[in-house]
DNA sequence: TATGAATGAGTGTTCATTCAT
DNA sequence: TATGAATGAACACTCATTCAT
C-alpha cells in the first residue's frame, strides 16, 4: 500500500525512524496496525520499502536530468546538478535523510542499505561516464567515497540556516569537484 | 566509576546505543542497576561521560602525534598519521564509532555532540597549522567536511574485510589530500 | 474500561493508592499492563476516572433520596439520610474513603480533587435549600467544614467495631446537627 | 539523634511523606543513610519518632498556656486558645499537619497514630475540665470529632490565601464551639 | 560507632506485534 | 480482508535498606 509509505514517509521525517511508531504511521494513513501488517512484516520492512520506492524515484529523476547529455556536461557542471537534484529531492521526499543516515537496523551491515547502494550506484555511473577508463575497483572506492560525504553532510545542510546553507551546499561540491577531477585527468 | 565506561564501552560497541540497556551495562561492570545510577544520572549521561573520555585520550593521543613537529610535516603525511591514529584509537575504544555516529540524544541539536566537535576541533587545528592564513569561515567549513568524511567512513571501514580495509583507508586519504591540498600556501 | 475501574477501586480499597500498582490492578482486571493504557493514560487518570464514576453515582444516589421533598425536610432527618446515605454508598464503593482522603496526586492542588468537591456540593445544596437566606461566602464554608468533618471521619468510622459504630455515626450526625441547626431561618 | 528528626522535620515539610526518601533526610542531618538506621529501624520510625516529640512540646505547650487557669476559662475563650496555639504550633512544627494527616503507613489502623491521639487526648482534657460529669464514652466521642475536624481543616487552613484564612479560621472555632457547648450545659 | 557504596526488587510506562472477530 | 483491542516482555529509573570496611 503506496498510501502506508505516504504515512511513513510523513512521520519517519517529523520524529525519525525510532520515535515514529507502528501505530503512528498506521493512524497517519488512516487504517489499523492490524492491516499494516498485512502489507510489511515488520517496522523495518517499511522502511525498506520506503528506500525502494525513493530508488525507484530516484533513478527517474536523474534520468531525467542527465539521460543524453551525459558525458559531454562538465564534472563541475554535472556534480553541481547532481547535488542541487539531490537536495531538491528531499524537498519531495522529506524521509530521505532519515534513510539515507540512521540505518533502520543497527545489527544489520551498513552495506547491505538500499538506498546509499542506490545513490552509490548512480555517482558510479556519473563518475564512469566521465572516466571511462576507471578501473572498476577504483569506480566503487570513488562512487563510495562521494556517496558517503553527500550522505554525512545532507543533515547538517537541512539543520542549517539560511546563511549557513548555501556555504555548505558549496563547500561538499568544492570537496567532491577536487576529489573527483583527478580520475579524469587520466581518462582523457 | 572508569569500570562502568569500559563496560558501556563493550556493550555500546556489541550492540549499539538503544539497545545497550542500563541493565546490560550494569551487568557488565558486574555492579547492580542501582549502583549505575549512583554515578551517572542517566544512559545518555553515560555516552556523553565515555565521549569525554574518548575526548581527553583523543587529545592526548593527538598531542603525542604531533606535538613539536606539527608545522613542518606535509600535508601528505599528516593526514596519513592522523587517519591511522585515529583508526588505531579506534581499536582500543570499540565504541568510537558508535559516539561518533549515531547521536545518544536525538533530541538535542546534533551541535552539541562532544565527540564529533573534539574531532572537528583537531582537524581545525591540524588544517590551521598548515594553512594559516584561512578564514575562520572557510576554516571552519574545511574542517567540518574532514569530520563528516571521516565519520561516515569510519563504518564503512570497520567492517570492511581484510582485503577491502586498506583500500578504503588509502581512498580516505586521498579524498582529503585532494580536498585539503588546494587550500595550503605552502604547498602552491 | 468499567472492568479496570472495578478492578482498581477493589485495589484501592485493598492496598491503597500507592500500593496499588498497575500491574496490580491489571491483574485484577485480568488483563495485560498494557492494555490498561489503552483506557487511562496514567495511574492517576485511573483513580480520578474512578472519581467520577462515584461523583456521578452519588448525584444519583442523593437525587433518589432527596429529589421532591427536599426543602420540607427538616435539617436532623436530612444530616440522617444524607450521612446513613454515604456511609451506605460506601459498602457499595469500597475505594470511596481512599479516594476522598489521599490525594491522587500530591503535586496538584487539592481544591482539584474531584471527589471532595462534589461532596462539598452536595453539602452546599442541602444546606443552601435550608438556609436560603445564606450569603455565599458563609454557604461555602459551612459547606467545607461539613465535608471536612465527614471526610476525615469516614475512616474511623470505617475501621471501627461493631459496637463503636454506631456511636461515632450518632456522633457525627450530633456535631453536623449543632453546627449546622443556628444557620437555618426556618428552624429559629 | 535530635539532629535527624530536625531534618526530616525539614524534609516532611518540604516535600510530603512520600516524597522525603530517607537519603534526603540523611544528607540534611548531615549524616550518611547508615548512620541514620543506627537510630531508626526504618523511615516510618523516623516518622513515629518526630510524632513522639511533636507530642511532648504540645504537652508542654498546652501546659504553659492553660495550666491553673483552665476550669474558669470560658469554652469559647478556650476554644480561641487551643486553635491559635495549635496553628501557631505549626509555625515552629512545619511537618506538623503532615504527620497529622497522612499516616506514615496506611496499612495501620489510623488509631494507632502517635500525633492525633495525643492532640485527642488534649482536647479530651479541656472538654473533661468544662464537663466534668461527661460520661467516658462521650468524653472520647466528643474529643475525637473535635480532633477529626481540626485535623481535616488544617492543611486547608495552611494552603488558604492571606484573606481565606481568618474565615476558616472563625468558622473552625464556630463549629467546635456550637458542637461543645451544648455537652457544657448539662454539666454546669 | 559511622560510613556510603551497593543493592535489587519493583515502579509506571511503552510499543512492535498478534489474532479473534 | 480488515480490524483494533490485547499483548507482555522490556525499558529507564528509584529508594528503603544493608553490610563490609
Amino acid at each position: 500500500m503506496d498510501a502506508i509509505l505516504d504515512a511513513a514517509e510523513i512521520c519517519f521525517a517529523r520524529m525519525g525512524y525510532d520515535d515514529a511508531t507502528t501505530n503512528h504511521i498506521a493512524a497517519q494513513a488512516g487504517i489499523s496496525p492490524g492491516s499494516l501488517y498485512q502489507f510489511f512484516a515488520n517496522k523495518e520492512a517499511i522502511a525498506q520499502a520506503l528506500a525502494r520506492r525513493y530508488n525507484e524515484e530516484l533513478q527517474q529523476v536523474y534520468a531525467a536530468a542527465f539521460d543524453g547529455e551525459s558525458p559531454s556536461l562538465p564534472i563541475a557542471r554535472w556534480l553541481d546538478q547532481v547535488i542541487d537534484t539531490l537536495l531538491a529531492f528531499h524537498g519531495d521526499h522529506p524521509a530521505f535523510h532519515i534513510l539515507l543516515n540512521s540505518p533502520p537496523s543497527t545489527e544489520v551491515a551498513i552495506l547491505t542499505q538500499d538506498l546509499p547502494n542506490e545513490l552509490q550506484r548512480q555517482f558510479e555511473r556519473g563518475i564512469q561516464q566521465r572516466a571511462p577508463t576507471l578501473a572498476k575497483t577504483q569506480l566503487t572506492l570513488t562512487a563510495t567515497m562521494t556517496t558517503q560525504l553527500f550522505r554525512a553532510t545532507l543533515p547538517l545542510i537541512l539543520t542549517s540556516s539560511a546563511d549557513q546553507r548555501p556555504l555548505l551546499v558549496a563547500e561538499l561540491k568544492t570537496a567532491l569537484l577536487r576529489y573527483l577531477e583527478p580520475n579524469l585527468q587520466s581518462s582523457t
